[in-house]
DNA sequence: ATAAACCCTATAAAAATTGTAGAGTTTATA
DNA sequence: TATAAACTCTACAATTTTTATAGGGTTTAT
């Protein structure tokens, strides 16, 4: 399951890919639509801005919004981001690879190769599939 | 990512269906293998064993076999008993379904779609993967 | 009878997630 | 130029989940 911040980011983007005719979003205005912490989405949304996700303004009459077309923004980018690795194990993770301490020799694992599978079916779809995605279904 | 519990479990699995010659495998034969706790891999064999895949006989001479075919023992199966929801939202899972708290309409949320759909993608691989998979790659 | 081996429940330790606090910094505007 | 609004940043506290351990119970071969 994705965490709560990866499922707020969802939300949060999805708040700003709905109001991009709006200059910018208060943090506390996307907060109060899905009932979330303000303090907890600021993290989430800094996090966003220092992916090249979002843009933001300081200052009053200040906000976020989004820089990126949504359809540039793929699911497994805000995924790997917020929660980390999208491969079911360590040894098979792309971005956070990490040998299994059990194992001796991956090229023998046939889990590791199996999951490299898995892993690689899992990432066609999360590549594939992007904040364009969700907007067209709202 | 899964769960140590649900890798050692896979890895289990692995060795028991290596070991299917043999009437009954030690649970202390395979922790060895692997370098896992035998008190934690103990209770992961239980798991398997309420859940029917794995068989076991008491007593001195004892030990656990593996009683389902490998080719029926689907990925998804292990994960589901070990680690939980394969979904990426409660709201989309079809075993462990929870409505989410922030949501004031499933049929109105666009990344509730997305998520069925990506759901869908991953038990597609999940269900038709099986243990006999990785028996095979070893 | 004894030792080997699984069965079961409870609990402790560690790690990760979730949430909070508060002091900066920037900016529009009166 | 004072003020309030709003993002920035870091640290930390609370909670939950995961990982691991403990220890007695039951079954069975010999």
């Amino acid at each position: 399951m994705l965490s709560k911040k990866t499922k707020y980011a969802f939300h949060a983007l999805t708040y700003l890919g709905k109001n991009r005719d709006q200059k910018t979003v208060l943090i506390q205005d996307i907060a109060a639509a899905y009932g979330i912490s303000h303090k907890f989405l600021e993290n989430i949304l800094l996090e966003l801005k220092k992916a090249g996700i979002l843009g933001s303004k300081k200052g009053k009459g200040g906000g976020y919004y989004l820089i990126k077309e949504p359809k540039d923004v793929a699911l497994s980018k805000v995924i790997r981001l917020l929660d980390g690795p999208i491969a079911l194990l360590p040894c098979v993770s792309l971005n956070y690879y990490e040998p299994c301490a059990e194992c001796q020799s991956e090229a023998e694992c046939g889990l590791n190769k199996v999951m490299i599978q898995v892993r690689d079916e899992m990432l066609n779809v999360l590549e594939n599939k992007s904040l364009a995605d969700i907007l067209d279904k709202e």
